[in-house]
DNA sequence: AGTGCTGGGTACGGCAGCGTACGAAAAAAC
DNA sequence: GTTTTTTCGTACGCTGCCGTACCCAGCACT
């Protein structure tokens, strides 16, 4: 971790995503990027002002979803990339955005311009975004899987590991409400099912917090639609 | 469509994104393409030889799946790419495969080591390569919303339309059985479906056999989970 | 004509999760 | 300390889809 600095520990390059990249293309992104933080609950893409960005997040965690209507798609944190579809051109992505999730955090970024002329000079660096989007694509094949397959329990164990992958703690900031909308349920079904998880010591709730106590039994609950996060598939090139 | 030979319609390059491409990314590809056929049933990905292919389907539609159960993740035919997992390197692909659906037909390839080389050598290329894994991604997306917002008749008119954009005819050949894997459902729940939209008037069932008969009807069905696909959106890039 | 098989029609009980709703407790605002 | 807001606990009836199961109609093979 050349890039990291002793005091912080985060004001480097903390992303997975550029940690994978050979040291030609981290080269070439580094002094482009920008640090920045937000809020819970900002929206990543479609910022204000025209510039589009795509972000490297550190410590933030962003939900995917439809912008016009809650229920989460997908969740990329410091492992990922949010916001690629920018780098396509001009017929801007769908009707998906980016929130932020939990209490904000922060992230590096780059503007679409700079990254595009990056690609352009390295082809390195295209494929490696080609391989996290389709480590992206895979997450999203399990979320489908589970939706239909999986019961209410499993899909809440198998998201909240997902979460607890992309954070440093085992403290989530989530209310019952913000789960059920990610999940896309009643806020009283989250209620009933974390209160079974807690009777199995897996969890334990207050107050707009969820203590993560015992991960391995959670992860005996998602069963198969839990994905570990395979740091090896996110780049391996031949030269 | 400078690549389609007359006595044929189907010769050349007719898969869209090979269309989308420059001139010179074609030009690069194209005398590396493979033409091959495959029957319903056939699993593209883990070919018996040990020579990954991806391919780039002219009349075949491949249904993206885990490779240990039944219930579809993806759709891909004319209009994408099929195993592009390959080009990312050695830790190959996760549990997904792709099967060819209903009567087969006939696809391009190309070795992943031609791909890969091609890539490497155009960066325009590779960033085609992700304009493609976008779209498939956003169209994931869709599925996912389709899922846990959609009933299942909403789903069935949507897998119908998708099928349709994929496919020349009105005429589906597919069972009740095989659409109850695709869709994930019990084949009675299919079959219940199907009865309500002939009574629609939207489609016609025979045996083995789905004639849609009214496109309009079906989209008013699918409502919000169907995305028309956009051929804009496959890559504009910036020269 | 007989036999076997695949694909389709129909039924019934069961249950997971939904919509809705109301109240209590904790935190925040005043 | 009182009021307001947010968050959580809990309940009840409903419904879409499930699991299972059985029978029948085409079609193929001999």
């Amino acid at each position: 971790m050349p890039f990291t600095t002793p005091e912080d520990g985060m004001t480097g390059l903390a992303n997975g995503f550029l940690a994978s990249l050979s040291q030609a293309d981290r080269d070439l992104l580094e002094p482009c990027l920008l640090r920045l933080r937000f809020q819970s609950g900002d929206i990543l893409t479609h910022s204000p002002d025209e510039t589009r960005l795509v972000y490297f997040p550190v410590t933030l965690v962003a939900c995917v979803q439809f912008a016009d209507q809650g229920s989460g798609i997908g969740m990329v944190g410091r492992e990922g990339i949010v916001g690629l579809s920018a780098v396509l051109g001009e017929p801007f992505d769908d009707a998906m955005e980016a929130t932020v999730l939990m209490e904000g955090g922060r992230t590096l970024a780059i503007t679409v311009e700079d990254l595009q002329r990056a690609c352009l000079t390295s082809p390195t660096l295209s494929l490696s975004l080609l391989g996290f989007l389709h480590s992206y694509s895979s997450q999203l094949g399990w979320m489908i899987r589970a939706r239909d397959r999986g019961n209410f329990k499993q899909r809440l164990c198998a998201w909240l590991l997902m979460l607890h992958d992309r954070v440093d703690s085992d403290f989530l900031q989530l209310t019952h409400g913000s789960l059920a909308v990610q999940l896309g349920v009643r806020r009283a079904s989250v209620t009933d099912a974390l209160h079974i998880l807690e009777g199995e010591a897996c969890l334990r709730c207050s107050r707009g917090l969820i203590s993560l106590m015992d991960r391995a039994r959670l992860r005996r609950n998602a069963g198969r639609f839990y994905e570990p996060p395979r740091a090896d598939l996110v780049t391996a090139l031949p030269t």
